[in-house]
RNA sequence: GCUGAUGUGGCUCAAUGGCAGAGCAGUUCACUCGUAAUGAACAGGUUGUCGGUUCGAUUCCGACCAUCAGCUCCA
């Protein structure tokens, strides 16, 4: 029987019934089939040695389609774990998927591997790839799934086999020589395609990511069809490492840490302070002035029984840094690792109709967590940061329309600074499984959800979700961003919140002159200081736009006879508001240029005999160089305006 | 908290079971200089902390502290 495939391009073939979609790709080019990786069949990602028995839509997936590299690196992962196999025969499979940019195996083995047991692994990988050995697909049902798997003493991939059993499936198998791997697909063809690739670290994951389990042994690597291109990704990598925030923040001089303060406490040098303020200041005027918010200022500590009412004792406590001791002392108290409590104070202190909502309470607000010493990251995650904080109490009519202007805001802070290209949306949801970890009843979490996904898709938010990252009291947008290292973490996060309200008896004078229980979004602008100063910092390298530097601009006479003019420049341009200052030592101009460079300041103006005379400055701009003369006011009116735009350059 | 790696002047890095060294930065002196490093001299260290082995430990061993990557957790 023949059946109707079409191609890409819109193109009808014939083939006959039970052609591999292997086959299929060869038939409409052998270098087409060569690059094969995977194929989509009716937009479903399949095996290419899927039999086509159906007329359908049909497309060739290679290397450079997201699935079709994901294939291709998911194969890498099992060379990796026949080589583990072949040089340390007792170790256990665990899982080995494909990832952005590379792949990892997780084995339960005895002894640590070194770095060198990794370039050992990687020879014998090189080994299996040029053996090129074809690897097949077969199915079994469960119980002898399960029998070969004990057989082959793979406790982990018996485990996962029990935890499909009850699907009514096949469970299927890739086998390549001598290996056989529990494992969905899709698979290339054969090793031999497998040609570039690198081990990059071996670390420390527990099974199935939980902290109660066993840890594991994770071995990282990535894979490329060419030589070329692994090499490329590599070198990209080293590059990326010289953009952490961790090194050139300290190097430029923007914050520190000091052993006898603590870990996580990071002291905000001057650099890193006058960002800050930028930052805070530029966020609290706009919140204020063009947002409808309105300050508050909150105590950074409380009684335990503030947080008894709002939960975190229960759910948060171990997050919390607690000052006294409840057995002994009658009152205890604990650093705030939130401000919603404290600014519902505020709330409750007067009478509110519903024609005073919505209040938009914001407070450029100190927060205390008591991370667990691994957790700590550069300014990325700290145990004291200052968050622009803000909670808007309202009535369920306005959700939506407050929803939005917080959006709007966040793409507009995040638009400015120059991070909103680099940010994903995510749903975080309760986990129904979970219930001891979220307050509230299932009824209540599924109206919040379906109100939180009913807005944002009303808004066009393209958001993937994910299950167990709602707060303890409702349901999250959270806005992601990544670090050099490609790590994920919130940068920004907007949250509904239905319950908090009642535990705290805040109420409003609706229309018929009834009491009501407002809603609460928490939510912020620009996100933690310290976490988005991290980001900004990476993105540019150090090298902030000049609305953001914290020197704008130096002055750099060339000998000391320009000193007087020097200052009096300065006093002209401060008064301007541009954040200035004059390297007043005797040293050349060559190296005092060098010197801002270094520290990536915007402008350097170089004031010589020259320029004294004809009353101008010689501009340096960075990433320029030298683009000429100009009189003082020129300059001013130049960079004032770039300041206005926030120009990125 | 867990796995692994690391810890030597302010920074980047050498070296060694027997007096710890370089470059940059710093200080002083000289040079007053035109778009990415002027020269010389000087100073700077209980080798993360505490304990053990040893005639002797910075080096070997242990505990702790801190840093880095990952896991877990999370803004």
């Amino acid at each position: 029987m023949q059946i109707d495939i079409m191609l890409k391009n819109g193109e009808i073939r014939q083939f006959e019934s039970g052609t591999t979609a292997f086959d299929a790709a060869r038939g409409i080019s052998e270098g087409l089939a060569r690059a094969a990786c995977a194929v989509s069949i009716d937009g479903t990602v399949a095996d290419l040695r899927t039999p086509l028995v159906n007329d359908g839509v049909f497309s060739v997936l290679t290397f450079t389609d997201a699935d079709g590299a994901k294939t291709f690196r998911h194969t890498a992962s099992h060379v990796l774990a026949q080589a583990v196999k072949r040089l340390h025969p007792t170790a256990k499979l665990a899982i080995g998927p494909a990832i952005d940019n590379g792949f990892y195996y997780d084995f339960d083995l005895d002894t640590p591997l070194s770095s060198a047991d990794l370039r050992k692994i990687e020879a014998e990988m090189k080994t299996i790839v040029k053996e090129n050995q074809p690897i097949e697909r077969f199915t079994l049902p469960v119980d002898e799934a399960l029998a070969l798997m004990q057989e082959k003493d793979e406790p982990y991939k018996a485990d996962l086999i029990k935890e499909h059993a009850d699907k009514g499936e096949d469970i299927s198998f890739y086998k390549q020589g001598e290996f056989i791997d529990l494992c969905a697909g899709p698979h290339l063809m054969k090793t031999g395609a497998v040609k570039a690739f690198a081990l990059t670290s071996c670390t420390g994951a527990y099974w199935r990511g939980d902290a109660n389990n066993k840890m594991l042994q994770r071995i990282y690597g990535t894979a490329f069809p060419k030589r070329e291109e692994l090499d490329a990704y590599l070198t990209a990598l080293e590059e990326a490492k010289k953009r952490d925030h961790n090194v050139i923040g300290r190097q430029l001089g923007y914050f520190l840490m000091a052993e006898p303060v603590g870990q996580g406490l990071a002291h905000l040098a001057p650099k890193g302070a006058k960002l800050f303020q930028i930052l805070s200041r530029y966020i609290e005027d706009l919140e204020d002035n063009e947002y409808g918010y309105v300050r508050t200022k909150t105590p950074l500590l409380a009684k335990s029984d503030l947080y008894k009412i709002s939960g975190h004792w229960d759910h948060y406590k171990d997050g919390m840094f607690i000052l006294g001791d409840e057995e002994k002392d009658n009152e205890v108290f604990a650093l705030r690792p939130m401000t919603c409590p404290f600014q519902y104070q505020i709330y409750l202190n007067s009478m509110h109709s519903y024609r005073d909502l919505p209040i938009r309470y914001g407070e450029t607000s100190t927060l205390f967590r008591n991370e667990t010493s691994g957790e700590m990251h550069g300014l990325i995650r700290l145990r004291q940061f200052t968050i622009s904080e803000g909670h808007i109490i309202l009535t369920p009519e306005q959700l939506e329309d407050e929803f939005r202007s917080c959006l709007e805001l966040m793409r507009r802070v995040m638009g400015e600074v120059g991070l909103l290209e680099d940010l994903t949306f995510r749903f975080s949801k309760w986990d129904p499984s979970n219930r001891t970890k979220y307050e509230g009843t299932p009824e209540m979490w599924e109206a919040a959800e379906s109100r939180m996904r009913t807005i944002l898709d009303h808004l066009g938010v393209d958001y993937t979700e994910e299950v167990g990252e709602a707060a303890f009291y409702g349901p999250k947008l959270d806005i992601q961003t990544r670090n050099v290292y490609g790590k994920e973490d919130t940068l920004i996060t907007i949250q509904i919140d239905m319950m908090l309200a009642e535990k705290f008896g805040m109420t409003y004078i609706a229309a018929d002159g009834g009491k009501q229980t407002p809603y609460i979004i928490h939510r912020t602008s620009i996100g933690c200081y310290e976490r988005t100063m991290a980001l900004l910092l990476e993105k540019y390298a150090g090298a902030l736009p000049l609305w953001l530097a914290p020197e704008q601009v130096r002055i750099l006479p060339i000998t000391d006879r320009s000193h007087e003019t020097a200052e009096v420049i300065l006093t002209q341009l401060r008064k301007a508001g541009l954040r200035v200052d004059i390297d007043r030592r005797s040293e050349k101009i060559g190296y005092k240029i060098r010197e801002a460079q270094v520290e990536k300041i915007p402008y350097m103006l170089l004031l010589g005999d020259k320029e004294v005379e004809s009353g101008t400055i010689s501009v340096r701009k960075r990433g320029e160089g030298d683009i000429g003369s100009q009189t003082v006011a020129e300059f001013i009116a130049i960079a004032l305006d770039d300041i206005n735009k926030k120009a990125i350059w």
